[in-house]
DNA sequence: ATGTCC
């Protein structure tokens, strides 16, 4: 059995190529980021042969990317980056983005030390699990009519605000301002919105989460300055996305669009890759209906910024202004975006051309802009900062995230609630979780160490480490 | 990720 030495050639120590010779199909190469030592265990799940046949799909710009915490997905690798040019053809792909349209994280400052937040621990976990709804199908307190959901696909975060969730400066330090203009209502089925109207403003199940943390390392004076963040500061989490209303709009149009896989005479090594050409009736549907997903989401986590504003203040004694809780980024990783960037042009010049770039388990990655990297409930999470060479190697992408070592299934069978509790309060970490189960399968030795994840990218110089943030609070579905 | 199967 030949192993991943056959496969990946080496261009560095933190980038690994899949030539076009591995599968005849292959439009341009593949190009992973990651160290030597990532690459026997993605290998062995065949999460390079996603890679591949994403670059098997038409208009491909550049190389099928993947990231360091790549692991298989749905048609796509979860940690893939790819970009297509609607003028030769190219295509967007419910797979390329994922079920959950516009899952990504927002990061709040405070101006709180850990040391006050430590003595107050429990009636802000209370309060937080109290204002915030989490858990499988959890419903809000806000019940969407037909009209303000229509709204909220439209306005994403400023219909929060404008609603009285939330203040400007939250939208001015959202990625797309919280909104994206492609979206459009009335490709949304009725059933999405069902799913949807109750779900607003909700955390979800899973990997998704509310933390408090706090700043246990800083790795750029300067970029943690600038980012309003010094040692010891109290920082808070979300990671959340579109809820059942994103996975119906992905379920929906993976149907719609196998009938126009046919109608273009669309190659695919993967049923799974299912796409329509960006510049189809239906490529262009899919889009209108995605970005109304993501509009969802990004009203989604201002809803549940707000509540958690309200749920420290109450629990401090003090004013959200008072505390200083400000938005100080949210990114999204699970998008397909209409974005310029430099190409090369006939004979070698650079043009700059406009691209559908993929982001599935990827986070955007633009010059000066936070990126924010999520870990496990135990260890910490990161923020790092992007850098021109993403822009001119990964359409200013990098990872998202720690990833899993072990299936759901395993983690159930190795760790068990109570230990797990009790080994989460030795570290001084408060839990609140709607299910035993999900948090077990949730244990931190379930995921790998995204501090590896991170130095890749680090090392790579596709984004810069800012700092690195311990949790203290976790809520969970 | 997900009313963890329409």
């Amino acid at each position: 059995m030949p192993g991943w030495e056959t496969v990946f050639q080496k261009v560095d120590d933190y980038r690994w190529l899949i030539p076009r010779s591995f599968k005849p199909e292959m439009r341009t190469d593949g190009l992973l980021y990651a160290d030597e030592a990532m690459l026997p265990l993605l290998y062995k799940e065949n999460a390079h042969v996603q890679v591949a046949n994403v670059a098997c799909l038409p208009g491909i710009v550049g190389y099928s990317l993947a990231m360091p915490d790549i692991h298989l997905g749905y048609g796509f690798a979860i940690g893939g980056v790819a970009a297509f040019d609607p003028e030769q053809g190219g295509v967007i792909s419910p797979g390329g983005v994922g079920y959950d349209i516009n899952c990504g994280v927002r990061v709040l400052r405070t101006n709180l030390h850990k040391d006050e937040v430590r003595k107050k621990i429990n009636d802000i976990a209370n309060e937080l699990a109290r204002e915030v709804p989490s858990g499988v199908g959890s419903t809000g307190v806000i019940s969407l009519s037909e009209k303000e959901m229509d709204k909220v696909l439209t306005e994403g975060a400023k219909w929060a605000v404008k609603n009285g969730y939330g203040v400007n400066d939250d939208i001015e330090h959202t990625e797309a301002n919280g909104a994206l203009a492609g979206a459009d209502p009335s490709a949304v089925s009725h059933h999405a919105r069902e799913r949807g109207k109750d779900q607003v403003g909700t955390l979800g199940s899973g990997n998704h989460f509310l933390e408090v943390q706090f700043v246990e390392e800083i790795y750029d004076e300067a970029a943690a300055n600038a980012f309003g963040l010094q040692k010891d500061q109290v920082t808070i989490m979300v990671h959340t996305g579109s809820r059942g209303f994103g996975h119906q709009v992905c379920s929906d149009y993976i149907n719609i669009l196998h009938k126009a896989v046919a109608k273009y005479n669309i190659y695919l090594p993967d049923r799974q890759l299912v796409c329509a050409p960006v510049n189809s009736p239906e490529g262009k549907q899919y889009f209108s209906a995605m970005c109304a997903a993501a509009n969802f989401a990004w009203c989604n986590r201002q809803l549940i910024m707000h509540w958690t504003r309200e749920s420290f203040a109450k629990a401090m004694g003090a004013t959200p202004q008072q505390l200083g809780i400000s938005l100080i980024y949210d990114v999204c990783h699970n998008i397909a975006k209409m974005e310029k960037h430099k190409v090369k042009g006939v004979g070698g010049s650079e043009i700059e051309k406009l691209l559908c770039v993929h982001r599935k388990g990827a986070t955007r990655a633009f010059p000066g802009d936070p990126v924010l990297v999520p870990g496990d409930m135990g260890r910490y999470s990161y923020i790092m900062v992007g850098t021109e060479l993403a822009m001119n190697e990964t359409w200013g992408s990098v990872c998202h995230g720690a990833g899993r070592r072990l299936s759901r299934s395993a983690a159930l069978r190795k760790y068990n609630y109570k230990e797990l509790m009790a080994d989460l309060d030795k570290q001084g970490i408060v839990v609140r979780s709607a299910s035993r189960k999900g948090l077990v399968e949730e244990a931190p030795e379930a995921y790998k160490d995204v501090r590896e994840v991170v130095d890749v990218v680090h090392n790579s110089g596709l984004a810069k480490k800012v700092v690195r943030l311990r949790p203290m609070v976790v809520v969970k579905g």
